[in-house]
DNA sequence: GTCCTCGCTTGACACCGTGTCAATTGACTC
DNA sequence: GAGTCAATTGACACGGTGTCAAGCGAGGAC
């Protein structure tokens, strides 16, 4: 209850992350990180009780290992509405291969666990939060398209950004990181920035 | 094995499709479906034998029950890309919360069933090559967007009726079917099509 | 009317993964 | 050497999937 040692939990959270970086979500079983962690099955238990509680924790692991706010939160540093925008989906760019498997799992997890789903609408909350940010900095800007109400742009950009087309695009048809990432911002840019762009 | 009544195929069917509605996937039991459709366990697995079985089946039968080949491809009608795209586009929004829970039931049942793992990837396939589509015939036109390439165009496509966005937004934000719809249909013109649109 | 077959039911059970428990080990401290 | 702490070992309950064998009721054939 009371005593299990910082280093342990680390080893267990980190052989989570690296078994369900693969992206077979229920395919990873207790069992399966315990021996990549080099623990016992109930050494897992005795750390997080139940496969839920690791998940939502191995997700909290990750935010904090790399650092997520700073990365996402990146106002300061931009002048713009688009700078900002650019800004926040770059990051999100680089932290989507990273947090995909995890998230596919705390997804899947949602079915059948209260405590699951609940870490699971909190993220997607704080996801579609930082992209109302994002609207919002063009918005005062006046570079928010006109083509959609401010919900509806928040709405789409963290459609664009979400972990599921992530996946379909970069495991089922092999996107490479900086392609994807480039075709991230120039999708938002056009999605969202009002603008006559004209080439041929 | 080989007498089972077509009746009570269908049944069994619109019992687990009726349940998958609600988005629980994993949570759907086989027990369930078989006391929904008012018979025994054990009946569901004499038509189906395995419970990824069922799931690739009630997807195909909700095809078929809609109808969807019809409805997703009705290039003879449209006159122009824009028109082909929104045909396909408007075809998506319609069908997409029909299919939903089912699909998603499906995607994590591949997790762990092969059989389920190739269904899910087949119809990602047949999804892409109806973009795919749509996109050439923008392209004919010459009303495709120069801002990507048309395999970029195509899985952007993809990405935008990509069933997870439908559920967080009409699951978790209670998005009605008809402003939905107008909205995919906004963007992806916005997305795809060339045009200096010049509004206030 | 009885027999047969067909389609489903009943009840039992094996298997596997999750989650729990109690007793034990081994290392480190005092 | 006694005590404590963190993890191990091995056992087991539980629930869901999948399998099996026997049974049973309704309809058709004769």
């Amino acid at each position: 209850m009371s005593s299990e040692s910082p280093e342990t939990r680390t080893r267990i959270l980190a052989a989570a992350l690296h078994l369900l970086e693969t992206g077979q979500g229920q395919a990873v079983r207790m069992s399966d990180i315990a021996r990549k962690a080099g623990l016992s099955r109930q050494a897992v238990y005795l750390h997080f009780g139940t496969r839920a509680a690791l998940l939502i924790a191995t997700t909290l692991y990750l935010d904090e290992l790399k650092d997520v706010r700073a990365r996402l939160v990146p106002s300061r540093t931009a002048r713009s509405g688009v700078e900002r925008l650019d800004a926040y989906v770059g990051a999100w760019a680089d932290y989507i291969p990273e947090i995909r498997g995890v998230a596919k799992a705390l997804m899947a997890m949602s079915d059948t666990d209260e405590e699951a789903a609940a870490a699971w609408r909190k993220r997607m909350e704080d996801m579609r939060e930082g992209c109302a940010a994002a609207v919002a900095a063009l918005r005062a800007d006046g570079t928010l398209s006109p083509d959609f109400t401010p919900g509806e742009a928040t709405d789409l950009l963290w459609t664009l950004l979400s972990v599921r087309n992530w996946e379909h695009l970069t495991l089922e048809r092999g996107y490479a990181q900086p392609r994807y990432k480039d075709l991230l911002l120039r999708t938002a840019r056009r999605l969202l920035v009002r603008a006559p762009r004209s080439a041929t």
